[in-house]
RNA sequence: UGGGGCGUCGCCAAAUGGUAAGGCAGCGGCCUUUGGAGCCGCCAUUUGCAGGUUCGAGUCCUGCCGCCCCAGCCA
């Protein structure tokens, strides 16, 4: 990774945490960082998870530490192996390694339960006999004290005995669970005597039915942490209230010090577009989208699908910067200048259109074609170059032809005079229209004295249209996406109406006949490239020889739109 | 409403008592064989509001206002 890249476009490389970790380093506290990221394997990973990623993976590689990749698989009803296959393919995808460092939280069940006997042992925590709906109704209200459980003074013997008989299988799902013993009437919700371990009948993805019961989140995290030896337990804003409970676990536990230290910041959140896994399924279910990679989806399978670079994503986390302003919403056309900015650099030029037109070059020798040379990458000399086949008879985009041009307008209109991209000048000298007196087809004359795009009398033509020859192009289906909701805020509707009324009913138009330079052939599946003057593309997954589909990732910034909307 | 977190340009975000960086977006212009790219310029007399302390306040104090999070045996 580019030191530029770490930094971010806009960052200075520096934020709070990062001076936390520096200054833990300096005054000896740590002699070494240790970070993780600690995903439940229980759905997708999207480009909100990337930032949290991003930062641990990025911390622990500044630093000269390292980062655990750690399932928190302490929810055998969610979880799935295939869940955990899937983000870790992710994870390698946007760049990131954890080397031996795989855990889980189920790795140290054992030593969790032991853990919790030891609290038990020391009068810190309890088995309750209430019913979840019991404890909710003791739990008391953000303004009022809860009351304390009947079984909060079981004797320390007792808890023994019965949390034993727990982990041994001897009680049904919800009949007990073991609950840390601190305040009903702490004004941190968290703190009422939370519970800690509940009884699950399900199979768990790794041990199976070792386990009756399961540790939940509270109790696993900070101790994983601690058995790990997490230096900095970076998480976000929504846990800062549980920071009280981590942190009395471990004292409760008199852990040695130094013990990890939870820190938060805030998460990444993206206008148009909506991150919660709850959201993001009812997209899938109600049939808004095609699944979790399809190319609207802020997931990262769906960016990736998409041709989003993971070295743009890693260049939005670390441009958006990390702050604790929780509400902080980034635009989603930062994405795009960073998706830009990388494939400008990056992706190799060829030439397609979309909607073609018919063009005929009148003075050009019927049956006759040639090889016509064109960069690569303009910002690339080392890319190269590459020959592609020219014509009689060509095809431009639609939207390059005007029979009365417009204000500012550069391209073909009747008796102008443009640029074909690497080929000729052309002047435009008839339009032929069908019977519902639709332009049909355009005929010009060339100028073959102008090979290559440049008149040898040096005059100027201030129009570049990028084509294709009919004789040689490929056929190809386009996806042009475009963000799939129109509002900022999809979820901000007002009563009675829901997010889909702000989806953008245009957000994936389908053209089915578009045609590109035979070199597309070539490229793989998932490759990126430039569409001159149209945007960046890639091959899309289903894309088969023969039968080319393409994704476009994003539009090149387009001026001309701007004018033309001006009028 | 109890607790917690947070308010600096349309958006993101620096500034750690010394006189409001930068990026995105936007707007002008230059340049251009992508109306792309690149380049230049403009874009907060003021930091939610009101007081106070200080030679000096976005930074410290007081009071208000606003937004967000928390009442799973989810994470």
């Amino acid at each position: 990774m580019s030191d530029s890249e770490t930094r971010g476009s806009a960052g200075r490389g520096d934020d709070f945490i990062r001076r936390i970790v520096r200054e833990d380093l300096a005054s000896g506290k740590h002699q070494r960082v240790v970070t993780r990221w600690p995903p439940e394997p229980n759905g997708y990973l999207h480009i909100g998870h990337a930032k949290a990623i991003w930062l641990n993976f990025g911390i622990a590689a500044e630093f000269g530490g390292r980062c655990h990749l750690r399932f928190d698989d302490t929810n055998p009803a969610a979880e799935s192996s295939e869940f955990v296959a899937a983000q870790q393919a992710d994870l390698r995808w946007l760049g990131y390694d954890w080397g031996e460092h795989l855990h889980f939280a189920s790795d140290h069940f054992e030593a969790l339960y032991q853990f919790a006997l030891e609290l038990v042992r020391r009068g810190r925590a309890f088995v309750c006999d209430l019913s979840p709906e019991e404890i909710l109704e003791r739990r008391g209200t953000l303004t009022e004290a809860g009351s304390e459980s009947p079984f909060r003074e079981r004797s320390r013997d007792e808890n023994l005995d019965i949390f034993e008989q727990m982990r041994a299988g001897a009680f049904e799902p919800g009949s007990r669970v073991l609950r840390a013993k601190i305040s009903m009437a702490s004004p941190v919700l968290t703190m009422r005597d939370p519970a800690l371990y509940r009884i699950v009948a399900a199979r768990h993805h790794r041990s199976g039915a070792d386990w009756p019961i399961y540790p939940l989140y509270d109790f696993a995290h900070c101790l994983s942490d601690a058995i790990e030896g997490v230096t900095h337990s970076l998480c976000t804003m929504e846990f800062v209230d549980h920071r009280p409970l981590y942190d009395w676990i471990l004292a409760a536990l008199d852990l040695p010090e130094p013990r990890p230290r939870q820190i938060e910041f805030n998460p990444l959140r993206l206008t148009h577009t909506v991150l919660s896994k709850r959201w993001c399924r009812e997209l899938i279910e109600r049939g808004h989208v095609e699944g979790w990679d399809d190319p609207r989806m802020p997931t990262l399978a769906g960016l990736r699908r998409r041709g989003v670079p993971p070295e743009a994503i890693r260049a939005l986390c670390a441009g958006v910067g990390v702050t604790r302003r929780e509400e902080a919403t980034t635009q989603l056309a930062r994405l795009e200048f960073e998706v830009r900015t990388l494939l400008n650099q990056s992706a190799p030029r060829r030439l397609g259109v979309l909607r073609p037109l018919k063009l005929v070059i009148e003075n050009y020798p019927e049956g006759q074609s040639e090889e016509v040379e064109l960069a690569n990458n303009p910002e690339d000399p080392a890319a190269g170059t590459r020959h592609t086949g020219f014509g009689r008879e060509l095809y431009i985009e639609r939207d390059d032809f005007a029979e009365t041009p417009p204000k500012k307008f550069y391209r073909l209109s009747p008796g102008s005079e443009v640029r074909l991209r690497g080929a000729y000048l052309i002047t435009c000298t008839e339009v032929v229209k069908n019977a519902a007196g639709e332009v049909s087809e355009v005929r010009a004359r060339y100028d073959p004295e102008s090979r290559g795009g440049s008149a040898p009398d040096g005059r100027r033509v201030r129009g570049t249209l990028h084509w294709v020859s009919a004789q040689h192009a490929l056929p190809a289906t386009v996806r042009l996406f475009d963000r799939l909701f129109l509002a900022e805020d999809p979820l901000a509707t007002a009563p009675g109406e829901d997010f889909t009324k702000h989806l953008n009913p245009e957000s994936c138009v389908v053209v089915e006949d578009a045609r590109v330079e035979p070199a597309l052939a070539a490229f793989e599946r998932g490759a990126c490239f430039q569409l001159e003057r149209l945007g960046y593309f890639c091959v899309d997954l289903d894309s088969k020889p023969g039968r080319l589909r393409l994704n476009r990732t994003v539009t090149l910034r387009d001026t001309w739109a701007k004018i033309a909307a001006r009028s």
